[in-house]
DNA sequence: GTTGAAAATGAACGGTCGTTCAAGATAAAA
DNA sequence: TTTTATCTTGAACGACCGTTCATTTTCAAC
């Protein structure tokens, strides 16, 4: 190896995501993300090719840390319910101040793009299937442990799950009204028995 | 009066607005709109005052035409509830192919926008408080009618369906399978008896 | 210390952005 | 027919967009 690159690869990756889950796509500019991640046009490019494929990393990247977390409710729970339902609020209630924005990047990426970005509107759907699929698996897991009743239809209950979320943090966007807020998350979640 | 516009100033709005909703503030470049009226800048600006400000009217609009297909929803109905979920469906799944958008216009904006349009974001949410209070009134009426049990809240409701509706609209975006489409509303409507 | 391939730089490109405004077209009033 | 206030036009503005690439810097290998 002659010379190797002197930025993490990984470090920059994190900035930019961070920096379009807030801005969306569009109002996101390179020079924005140049200086978030204090490099140069050249080596951005060299390393990611393109804004779009520098946002399709990014979304990688969140769903990435999205599922972890999942993982880490699962690995602090015993009963899968609980992991599930702590998830659900600390997406919505928890300390939501460091955070880029209220919404799931996935889900702002599908509101924000159109078919002129295919490509990233078949990889932010790809990859919020993969977030469902968690829930499947944790709901299967509850019914197999007898803590959701044997006839429920665990992928049923991970769409409705997975539209709940959705819909509880659009609302939260719109409502910053912390008590209607987590009256509105008990009603979300009477569905799980 | 010496001289009167030429353009249809309504007509102009609509498509305007039909634009935004389908491609969103930013991606629609006010070149876009100058095609889709048949204007000159020059016109759009004296009758508009600049980009937000056409926004502004746009989402005034299109929420105009919201609270227009709940009211239609509530005279083609005798029960108040039927209306309401007669509206939910009409919005995930009906013939939905001349339409912009899958999603909400308001939602859109919500998602999209950040403190640096606090304007555009400010009237988003007013409007969309307007919806929930049609949803609020339409409950209300269906506890006062006995279709509700007399215990049940109705502001509190509205919330319940003002956020599944964001919920179900958001999903139609990532999952385009209709029985499963169906179904989902099926169970997010569940919640009203 | 010299070499040379890889990495980093940043000026510059053509294009598009939102917006302005002087000049031309229009039509009711005189 | 002339006047005149208003509406319409579209070239042009400065700023910023995503992207490129010739140049300079870096540093392991010799």
């Amino acid at each position: 190896m002659v010379n190797s690159a002197k930025y993490d690869r990984q470090d920059a990756l994190a900035k930019a995501t961070n920096l379009f889950w807030e801005k969306g796509f569009h109002a996101t500019s390179m020079r924005n993300i140049q200086d978030a991640v204090d490099m140069r046009p050249g080596s951005i490019y060299a390393c990611f090719g393109s804004k779009e494929g520098l946002f399709k990393e990014a979304l990688h990247h969140y769903a990435d840390g999205t599922l972890a977390v999942i993982r880490q409710q699962m690995q602090s729970h015993d009963s899968p319910l609980d992991a599930l339902k702590s998830f659900v609020r600390c997406l919505i209630t928890d300390q939501r101040q460091d955070v880029p924005s209220d919404l799931c990047m996935l889900v702002k990426t599908l509101a924000e793009l159109t078919e002129d970005n295919a490509e990233l509107l078949t990889e932010a759907r790809q990859l919020i299937r993969l977030v469902e699929d968690a829930f499947a698996e944790l709901l299967q897991q509850a019914i197999d442990a007898g803590e959701l009743d044997a006839d429920k239809d665990a992928r049923r209950l991970a769409r409705l799950i997975q539209m709940q979320v959705m819909g509880l943090r659009s609302y939260a966007r719109a409502n910053k009204d912390q008590a209607q807020l987590e009256q509105l998350i008990d009603d979300a979640l009477s569905c799980l028995a």
